[in-house]
DNA sequence: ACTTGCGGGACGCCCCGTTAAT
DNA sequence: ATTAACGGGGCGTCCCGCAAGT
């Protein structure tokens, strides 16, 4: 039978970084609060435009709180990108849970991820800072590359299930997922300097377009 | 006829920031000197952690004298970005001034395109430090975008010759740039995290993805 | 008749700073714990890089314990320096106990002294510290001035003790004593920026100076 | 014959060191005045106590001015104990330039070193500052040897000249040059709580008992 | 009595982009 | 074209309370 769960559960019990994403040890206590206001600064003004005393300020403490919960800007920094990544991770597995067929949850995912990941300003300029630090980070260079993991891992589950089960033609569907994530991050990219490439109008015409990549519809 | 002088002149008459992109007015001079300089360090280190000074050595000279050339270290971004603008048109057309055929010239751009910005660290780097900055800064911002205006007509005037010249055969000219141009910019922000997507040995591959999207080859 | 504690007990009395000295009422309990790791600390490091977090997990305890005990890091100095002066005492009285010739007991005090004040280490760090603080601190001063005060009592009632009793012939013994004082604190300085001049070697050599200034051997 | 600048010379040229302290290659220009003015705030507040603000601000200038010429306080620190040294080997260069009978020249040197290492408070208090520091920073450590060795020598010289044409009579000069040493330094320690053994009305007192220890008198 | 977690200002050093003087 | 000077913060750290638990 068809259970999405399991064919979820399979490699998210492989890859435990997944589930550090999902259920992060910070929910709901201070230190969180730090670093959603933290991402909410970071993506409207930049990592370097915000100063520590902004990220207290934003979460109504001081400096001397904050750096009780974090040792250094570059604890934050790296706190507000599991933030992010923890977000994702939610938001997937909310949207896919009471769904079975595996073409409708890559429909739903793929839909989520083009209007959080593009449409959204605040993660996408979040998304291109922390990408713009990683060229010189190693810690957050490697913190991307496992979250990206965890997301192609995520797709690449879906689709090969799809196919296994016939109800998606794809000759090598590895590549089907690389080639459609490539494209969401061009996207990406330009909108960075064309704004109206990630607006709402474009919002399904884009979802359309990446479905087309892993042949569906 | 097919002219590519002609076909270019074009629309490079239109885009009158296309010429001061390939006869740059700084060029030769000191200033381009600093330029040079700045594009090199900016591409090593990253915009934020050159200073000044850094810069100012680099063309052999103290921090006077650049203040001198250029009166903040914005504008000598802003001719960092001018020097790799140039850069990049000065290839494309020194590439293919010999050739007549669209298509061949299609297949040589694509081809130093994916060398100079996908598989050179350098500009890479400098390409994503400059799309962040762009994140926050208006003028970055639009003169990215000039550029990448420019690039995206260069490739279109070819692809169009092409199709009418009846060497090529594509629906919709302009959407298969766009992708083609997304699919690149892809690649560009995968690197960032996954260096070996852009390695030496995947230049051919990505080249002919690449041109498929244009229903090249 | 001689009696070494009557000696000494006739000045006891009136500096009842030295029975403080002597019998801390800090002794035992958790404060003098936190002081004596505090003491280790700061003659190790210095006064300065020892931050009160420190001393707290020198006292395997947090931060709020070591507040509970002491209210301020000043006190906690002053309490390392009572740690300090106490020790001094009670090396001194447990070393004369059961002796009762005045010039053997001069010969041992300062035979423990050079070992003590000089040539350890970490007693001499402390010292040097303490008195960079008095330089400008009143409280500091006030509380080496009477220890030193009381050293020197302790010094001069034996060698006046010894001289009425016909076993030293000293023209000032007041003089003499502080000439002593004066010539060890000298050592000290030196052994600042000299280590080798209070190594080990160089203790039998230091002690016979010392006492040939009192005109012992 | 009996030429004092000739012994003196002998051994000034054998230690570059000194010479360096004499003439310093800082004198005259702007940071020789940041330097005399950090050793004042020094010798007053202490060395923690002093912001880099506050030195700028004693310079008459800013704080990136101050940086400009020194790139950390521990540069100011040093620039001041430079200051210092050369201000000693000025005095003992100026007070006995004219003279020629060696045992005079020691009776001026020593008399000027009472004067200035013990009566003068900063000089005094500033010395204790540093010997502190000397405590845990090897730089500051070296820096004071090397002074103190070059003090040691310019004694010795002329204690040994003096000993060779039979004004002086010492068995172990090397021995007493020390010894004179130590019991300065001792005098040095104890003035920072016994403020009266340095009073000037001791000057003359503390001065006889130096040189006594020298045979002279 | 003693501990813990957390919060709060203050400020020091350092560095940087930028002008005057010359 | 250059040396010298200028302010303006940012990060990090420190010393210190406060409340609630045990």
């Amino acid at each position: 039978l068809l259970n999405g769960n399991d064919s979820l559960g399979g490699y998210s019990l492989d890859l435990n970084i997944l589930d550090s994403m999902v259920h992060g040890m910070d929910s709901g206590n201070r230190s969180e609060y730090f670093a959603a206001g933290a991402f909410g600064l970071f993506s409207q003004r930049g990592l370097d435009a915000v100063t520590m005393d902004d990220i207290a300020a934003a979460g109504e403490a001081t400096k001397g709180s904050l750096y009780w919960h974090y040792k250094s800007k570059d604890e934050v920094i790296e706190a507000a990108c599991r933030h992010y990544y923890r977000q994702w991770h939610k938001d997937a597995q909310r949207g896919t849970a009471l769904i079975n067929d595996p073409v409708e949850k890559l429909r739903i995912i793929v839909s989520k991820s083009v209007r959080s990941c593009l449409i959204d300003e605040g993660n996408r300029v979040f998304t291109m800072e922390i990408l713009a630090r990683a060229l010189h980070d190693n810690a957050t260079r490697e913190g991307w590359r496992q979250f990206f993991e965890s997301v192609r891992a995520f797709y690449l589950a879906l689709v090969e299930t799809s196919v296994e089960l016939g109800l998606l033609k794809l000759e090598n569907p590895e590549k089907a997922v690389d080639v459609m994530l490539s494209a969401m991050e061009g996207y990406k990219l330009r909108a960075v300097f064309e704004p109206d490439l990630c607006s709402k109008v474009q919002e399904s015409a884009i979802t359309e377009h990446l479905l087309s990549l892993l042949n569906i519809n």
